[in-house]
DNA sequence: TCTGGGGTCCTAGGACCC
DNA sequence: TCTGGGGTCCTAGGACCC
């Protein structure tokens, strides 16, 4: 989609069509979504919102409602799925089609682009743009390019004349960290890196980044997709598989030690409720802090067992978080941002639950966990919380 | 008013095992 | 002329994506 979250919140006001809207971008936030109008003073995704404010500061920001956006994402991921099954999700305004099974029925891929283009053009009143080619990342350059409103073609035997000239950062899979590698070394265009053989760029760039650009650089990587969206709406099967986390930017940087614990408490009941909520169980816990001067430490922990339950996540990530502050002496730095994951997650199978030591009383805290996930699926977030957390 | 939040994957060192 | 080779697991950091 073009400026995803942009258009879908400004699509039922159209006094807005016409000016600079951001979403996103507001107190220590960044821009999630700017549409054209904005684009136009220089606003870009990702950029902090004091910076946005700063080229236009007339811009009307809007905060993302995922009410109205996560709907939108699905029925058209739906409409994708009414060409082919071969449909992988990426995000919530993107995904790659495997059309090759399609084409009798819909006809040539840009018949089918546009096919799809005007069904969410009537349905959505958004406007995406298509990529077409035989590899993933040939394909999302391709639709790079074709933004906004458009569809663009890279076929194979076109790739080397129309895509070598081009930066090696336009490339999916290459960041500024290694596009600025590579300019070190001389490599600017795509082309340059295509000349090195891959034994070289293995040794100059580690095995798999070498083999990886190496694909890359010659339109070669993957081809066949994998169904669903894993990550982005669930999982897919096999075990163990993935993390989930949270993690929250605080108003203003905080030292007291205890407001960090709390927020903590916050995040790690949010998370392990979303993974009881998916049925996994996860056996690594890792804390993140972000202090005042933006520099960011993790610390994980294993445990011997894997778990869903609140109470077990939070002591392994009150240990983490404490080590972290002890570490930083007696006048640590104070804290902009805290966040907890739990990785290493697998489907729970019945039988699983903590091991109790040898005489321990089990405390109960699965069944208090249960309890509040009923009670919060019933009457809402605000049902039952922590009293720390009042 | 500097710099979000959700993820995945890779590297590299050390412990540990046979 | 004292120390191999194969492997797994854990931890910390970093790159990348939207």
């Amino acid at each position: 989609m073009d400026a995803f979250y942009a258009s879908v919140m400004i699509r039922d006001r159209p006094e807005l069509h016409d000016v600079p809207v951001v979403v996103g971008g507001g107190h220590r936030g960044v821009v999630l979504s700017a549409n054209y109008p904005a684009r136009r003073h220089g606003i870009r995704s990702g950029m902090p919102g004091a910076e946005a404010a700063r080229l236009c500061p007339d811009a009307v920001t809007m905060a993302p409602d995922f009410g109205l956006l996560t709907p939108v994402s699905r029925a058209i991921m739906e409409t994708f799925r009414t060409v082919t099954p071969l449909v992988e999700v990426t995000s919530l305004d993107e995904a790659f089609l495997d059309v090759r099974g399609a084409l009798r029925l819909f006809g040539s891929p840009e018949a089918i682009a546009e096919r799809l283009r005007s069904r969410i053009r009537a349905e959505h009143g958004i406007t995406c743009s298509v990529g077409i080619a035989a590899t993933i990342s040939v394909a999302k350059l391709a639709s790079r390019q074709a933004k906004p409103d458009g569809v663009r073609v890279i076929a194979p035997d076109r790739f080397v004349e129309e895509v070598h000239p081009l930066d090696v950062g336009v490339l999916y899979g290459v960041g500024e960290a290694t596009r600025q590698r590579l300019h070190r070394l001389g490599l600017v265009s795509v082309g340059d890196v295509a000349a090195i053989p891959p034994d070289l760029l293995r040794r100059m760039l580690g095995r798999h980044l070498g083999t990886h650009l190496h694909a890359l650089v010659w339109g070669a990587d993957r081809s066949e997709l994998v169904p669903g969206g894993a990550g982005v709406f669930g999982f897919g099967e096999g075990e163990p598989e993935g993390s989930m986390g949270a993690q929250h930017t605080l108003a203003v940087d905080v030292r007291d030690r205890d407001a960090l614990r709390r927020e903590l408490l916050r995040l790690t009941a949010r998370v392990a409720a979303r993974v009881r909520a998916a049925g996994r169980t996860g056996r690594t816990v890792t804390v993140t802090v972000r202090y005042s001067d933006f520099t960011t430490v993790q610390r994980s922990r294993t445990l011997p067992e894997p778990t869903d339950v609140t109470q077990d996540v939070y002591a392994a990530a009150l240990t983490l978080l404490d080590g972290l502050l002890d570490a930083r002496g007696p006048r640590p730095l104070a804290v902009r941002l805290v966040g907890v994951r739990v990785e290493g997650l697998r489907r729970l199978r019945p039988g699983d639950g903590r091991q109790l030591v040898l005489g321990e009383r089990d405390p109960g805290w699965p069944d208090a966990d249960r309890a509040v996930d009923r009670a919060v699926d019933r009457f809402g977030q605000a049902a039952v919380r922590r009293a720390s957390l009042l």
